[in-house]
DNA sequence: AGCATAGTGTCTTAATGTGTCATAAAGTGT
DNA sequence: ACACTTTATGACACATTAAGACACTATGCT
């Protein structure tokens, strides 16, 4: 089966919650679980699935904890990053994120094979 | 067997789903499957069988998904596409890719050997 | 404890996607 | 040219999905 793949366009709800497009349900469904682990990206948010979040996590293992840069970037990335649970067909994005993603109601969820992006849909109309 | 060969006028219904000709469809059900990925090129769609999809996967993999430049390429590939399931002897393609190849309800299906391509009437009858 | 805020489950409606069938059109063999 | 077979079209009914509303729960704070 493939990765996640396409463009979706969904509205978020007034407590932060998305709707997960069925087709994005389906393989989360088939080749991972309900666990997702979303991280910042500049201004736009990445979701993994747990599962490739972990080989994330070990090719970033591999950074000395000792280096200064390596602290600085591994920092970056674990201090925004967050676990979001698939409940009822949606996830919640934590406020920290929605403000750095600029995410209101309009959103933008962009399939990239083993990870999806979600987007502020003005930012991503913009590229 | 050869592969996709030809060019076939079907209409799309309201829907956006189209019927795919007996010919392509008797060599999607000998050489692969009914599960096909469709990409954008330019204003058209290509169509290609899960199989031959996946060589063109395998050329991106090496990428990075935690560098930017790298993300950029993969979104590039991607965001426009999506999997579209032969049933009942059609395939839908999505609004969003409708909405890029400009596509109403004359649509034209062109064989590329190992994958089609799909048209809007009007723009294939001005090339 | 009581309040405010954030998070969660459930339901209704509207929009989108899917399966099936009848008819029309095209293609095939004699 | 004819009858027969296959394929495409369009219509319709049905199923699924997304959006939004709302009520309930959990959490943290004073």
């Amino acid at each position: 089966m493939n990765g996640f793949l396409g463009t979706y366009s969904v509205n978020m709800d007034e407590k932060g919650r998305l709707n997960v497009p069925s087709k994005f349900k389906a393989i989360l469904e088939k080749s991972y679980d309900s666990n997702l682990v979303v991280a910042v990206m500049d201004n736009f948010l990445i979701a993994f699935p747990q599962k490739e979040w972990q080989i994330n996590e070990e090719k970033l293992s591999s950074l000395s904890g000792l280096e200064r840069e390596d602290r600085q970037k591994m920092r970056e990335f674990y201090s925004r990053a967050s676990e979001c649970e698939l409940k009822s067909g949606k996830i919640l994005v934590p406020q920290f994120q929605r403000e750095i993603a600029g995410l209101n109601k309009e959103v933008v969820l962009v399939g990239m094979s083993k990870s999806f992006e979600i987007w502020a849909g003005d930012r991503w109309n913009k590229l």
